[in-house]
DNA sequence: TCTAGATATTGTATTTTTGACAATAAATAA
DNA sequence: TTATTTATTGTCAAAAATACAATATCTAGA
C-alpha cells in the first residue's frame, strides 16, 4: 500500500464539473453549455475542466467557475466524486462535482471558449447530456435539496433583496409541496433577516416588503446560541 | 475544455482511504493501522490504497475494505475528496474518503500485508496520523454524525440485537449531549424495530429487552408513507 | 373618489411534538 | 425477603406545527 508504481498508476486524469444553480421564474435552473469540441461535439453538458497537476481542487473549481461566469467570491460546495472507468471515452478521468449558487439576474451569461452556446435550463427539463452528466446533475441536485434545508444557502439563490413569498416559493419548488404562508413565516422567524423598509416595485397588487439575509447576525447566533438554520 | 493533453494531464494517481467506524464501550472507534512501508514508516494512518486504472471507485473501496477486514456486504458511503497538491510527498495523489460501519464484535482484526499493527482507537483519542489523515478522519466523522441523524445507519454500528439504551448511548456519544430515556423512546417510536422477546444476558440488574432493526418494513414505510428516519 | 380584485400580513384555535420529571416494573444480590 | 439497580411506562405543561380565518394594502378601472 502506498508504494507508488509510477508506471502503472500515473495514468489518470482528473477533472472538475461545475453544477451551477440559479432560481428563475419560480424554478431551479442549471447552467448548460453546448460543447464545441470532441468528444460529444454539439452535445449539451455541464461545464467542467481538467485540473492542473499542481492545482488544488477548490482552486481549480474556482478558476473554472470564474472563467465561465466572470464571477468570484461564490460559495463552492464539493459534491460527489465519479469514477466509473468508462465514464470518459478517451481515458480514465475521475471527476469531482462542485456546485455553486448564483443570482441569475446578477450576471449575463455568454458563450466563451468553453462552449458554442450557454443557457439556463429548468432542472426538470434537462435533456440527455454528454458523459455521465445526467448522473452528476441528479446526484448534485439531491445534495442541494438536502443542504437547502439545513444551511442558509437559499439566500445565494434568491435576489439580494427578496420577498418572503419568493423565499417560500423556492422551498415549495425543491420540496415539491405547497406550504401555508402564515406557517412559513412562523417557521423562519428565528432566521435573522433585515427588513429593508422597501417594497416590491411594478407589481399590480399590494407590494410585498423586501428583506435581506443578515449573515453577520447569523454567524453570531450560530456561535453564541448554537442556532442552526432549519426549514 | 475536455481536450485531453495526455502528456500534461496523465500524471496523477488516485487513491481511496477507508474510515472504518465501530462502536465499543460506549465510544465510537476508528480502525487504525501502523504503516509498514515508506513514506510515513511506522506512523499510524487510516487504511487506504491506490485505485487500479480500470477499477471503479466503489469497487476499489470494497476491495480495500475486504482485503483489510475480510468482511463483505458492508455499506460503504462516499465522503469527501481531498486534492491538496502537496498532500502526498511522492507525487500528486488525489484521494476519496469512504466510510464503513461495522459491528466490532463481529470480526477479529489482525495485522496483514497492509500494516504492521492494526487497532481500534476511540475517535477522540486519535494520535497524529500520516499524510492528511487527521483532516480526512475529522471531516468524515462530521459526515457520519450528520448521516446518523437522518439515515438509519446507527444499526450498522450497533449489535444485531441491541437494547434501546445502547442505541440511546450511541446518539448521546456523537451528539455529546445526554438525553431523557423516556423521551428518547417516544422519539424512536416511528422507527420499525422488532421486539425479539429476548433479554440481555449476564447483567447484574434487570435485563433490557433486545430489539433488531426491521429494514424491510423501513423500506416499505419509506416508500409508501414517505417516512424518513430522524433523530 | 370609490370599489373590486389581488396579494400581503397577522391572528386564533387546535393538534402534535417536545421536555422535564414522576411512578412503576423486573431483575440481581445479599 | 429486602435493598439495589436499571428498565419501562405514564403524566403534565410548554413549545411547535397546522389549519384556517381575519385584516391590511396596494393597483386598476369605473
Amino acid at each position: 500500500m502506498y508504494k507508488i508504481d509510477f508506471n502503472n498508476f500515473f495514468s489518470y486524469s482528473f477533472s472538475i464539473d461545475c453544477v451551477i444553480f440559479g432560481f428563475k421564474d419560480g424554478q431551479v435552473n442549471v447552467l448548460m453549455i453546448k460543447r464545441s469540441m470532441k468528444p460529444y461535439l454539439n452535445h449539451w453538458a455541464i461545464p467542467g475542466d481538467l485540473v492542473y497537476p499542481d492545482e488544488d481542487l477548490q482552486v481549480a473549481a474556482t478558476r473554472i467557475l470564474t472563467e465561465l461566469t466572470n464571477l468570484s467570491n461564490l460559495d463552492l460546495h464539493q459534491a460527489q466524486t465519479f469514477g466509473d472507468p468508462n465514464r470518459h471515452p478517451q481515458g480514465r478521468v475521475i471527476t469531482t462535482a462542485y456546485f455553486a449558487l448564483i443570482r441569475i439576474a446578477d450576471f449575463e451569461i455568454e458563450a466563451s471558449s468553453f462552449a458554442e452556446e450557454v443557457k439556463w435550463v429548468p432542472i426538470h427539463e434537462v435533456p440527455d447530456l454528454a458523459f455521465d452528466h445526467n448522473l452528476i446533475l441528479n446526484s448534485t441536485y439531491e445534495l442541494l435539496k438536502k443542504k437547502l434545508s439545513y444551511e442558509p444557502i437559499c439566500f445565494d439563490l434568491l435576489p439580494e433583496k427578496f420577498t418572503l413569498n419568493q423565499m417560500q416559493q423556492l422551498f415549495e419548488y425543491v420540496n415539491e409541496a405547497e406550504m401555508d404562508k402564515a406557517n412559513f413565516r412562523k417557521k423562519i422567524r428565528p432566521i435573522p433577516l433585515i427588513a429593508l423598509g422597501e417594497k416590491q416595485q411594478n407589481v399590480k397588487h399590494r407590494p410585498a416588503k423586501l428583506f435581506s439575509f443578515d449573515s453577520e447576525k447569523y454567524s453570531e447566533i450560530a456561535e453564541e446560541d448554537g442556532y442552526r438554520f432549519k426549514i
